[in-house]
DNA sequence: TGACAATAGTTAGCCGGCTAACTATAATGG
DNA sequence: CCATTATAGTTAGCCGGCTAACTATTGTCA
C-alpha cells in the first residue's frame, strides 16, 4: 500500500541527496512506482467489487468457501487462507451472516468450534460477480504479451526475495 | 491491497472454470501475483518503519514537510500530496503533534487555516530513518539490472493504464 | 483423574482509512 | 452591504485491519 500521490521527482531527490548519502534516485523512483502502481491496481479491483456491494475481505471469504467441495470451512482456516487475524475473521463472518451470504453450523464434536457455510444467496452473489470479474482480468492482462507477463512476475518475485533487506 | 495468502492453484482455477466461462488461469494467476507481491513489498517497508516507531502515513507527512524550503505546509496541501482525505490528515497531524514531530503555526491572514511545521525533533527522526532507508532500497532494487527495472516499471504502467477495464 | 496446556473463537480497544455533516471564516456579487 | 457561496479544518460514525486478554472447551500426561 502506497497512498502517496506526490512521488519525489529528480529535484526533490537531489535535495535529499544533499543531506543523506547513498540516495540512488533511480532505485527509489522505481521502488515507489512499483508500490504506487500496485496500489492503483488494487484500488481498481476494490472499486469494481464495490459496484457489486462487496469489499475484498468479504469477497475472498465467499471464494474460499466456494473452493470447498462442501462449501464449508472454519473461521480459523478461513483466517489463515485469507491472511487476516482470527479476530478480523470474526468481524467478516458477522457481516456476511447479517447479509445472509453465509450461515453458521455448530460442530457437534467440538463445541468450541463451528462451520461457516456458503448459502444459496452467497453463491448467487458470486455467480453475479465472477462472470463479470474474469473477463476484465483477462482483458487487462492482455495488455502485455504472455511471455513478458511471465518475466514481469518473475522479476517481482526476485524483488520480493530481496525485500529481506528491510529486516 | 491483497491480503489473501492462499492464491488459487491450477486445480482451483479449473474448478471455477467449470462454472464460469472465460476463466483465463494464467491471467488470473499473474494478476493476483502482482497484487500479492506488491503487498508484501509494502509490508516489508511498514515493518522497517515500525522499527523506527513510525508508520507510512506519518512518515510521508514528515518527508513532505522536509521537501518544503520553509519546512512548512497546510493540512489541505499535505492531504492532497499524501493521497488521504483532509479528515485523515487531521488525525495524522494530531498524532505527530502529540509526539512533538511537528508544530502548529496560526495563519494571521486566514483564521480558518494554519501551517504545519517540521520541528527539530521531526527532522531528527528523519535523520535517523532516511540514512537507514535509502541504502536498503538501493540494495533491494539492485537485485534486478537497471534496464530490466526500467522495463518492469514500464510494463506495470501499461497494466495500470488498462486497469480502466474495471470501471 | 485431575491439573495444566493447547486450541477455537470473541471481545475490547487502538489505528488509520473513509464520507457526510458540521463550524468558522473568507470571498463574491447583486 | 449583506446574502450567498466557497473554502479550511474538525467531528462523528463506520469499516476492517491489528494485538492482547478473555471464555469455553478439549487434549495431555503424571
Amino acid at each position: 500500500m502506497l497512498q502517496l500521490k506526490d512521488l519525489p521527482d529528480a529535484i526533490v531527490l537531489k535535495k535529499f541527496a544533499e543531506r543523506y548519502a547513498d540516495v540512488d534516485s533511480r532505485s527509489v523512483t522505481h521502488f515507489l512506482n512499483i508500490l504506487r502502481i500496485g496500489t492503483e491496481l488494487a484500488e481498481s479491483l476494490d472499486r469494481f467489487l464495490a459496484t457489486h456491494g462487496l469489499l475484498q475481505g468479504r469477497w475472498w471469504v465467499l471464494i474460499l468457501l466456494m473452493r470447498e467441495d462442501d462449501l464449508t470451512s472454519t473461521p480459523s482456516e478461513l483466517a489463515e487462507k485469507a491472511g487476516v487475524s482470527r479476530a478480523t475473521m470474526s468481524g467478516l463472518f458477522n457481516g456476511l451472516l447479517r447479509d445472509g451470504l453465509v450461515d453458521r453450523q455448530e460442530d457437534n464434536n467440538d463445541r468450541r468450534s463451528y462451520s461457516i457455510l456458503l448459502t444459496a444467496a452467497g453463491q448467487d452473489k458470486l455467480d453475479e460477480v465472477m462472470p463479470d470479474y474474469y473477463p476484465r482480468v483477462k482483458k487487462m492482462m492482455n495488455a502485455i504479451p504472455e511471455q513478458q507477463r511471465e518475466d514481469l512476475v518473475n522479476q517481482l518475485m526476485l524483488l520480493k526475495e530481496h525485500s529481506s533487506v528491510f529486516d
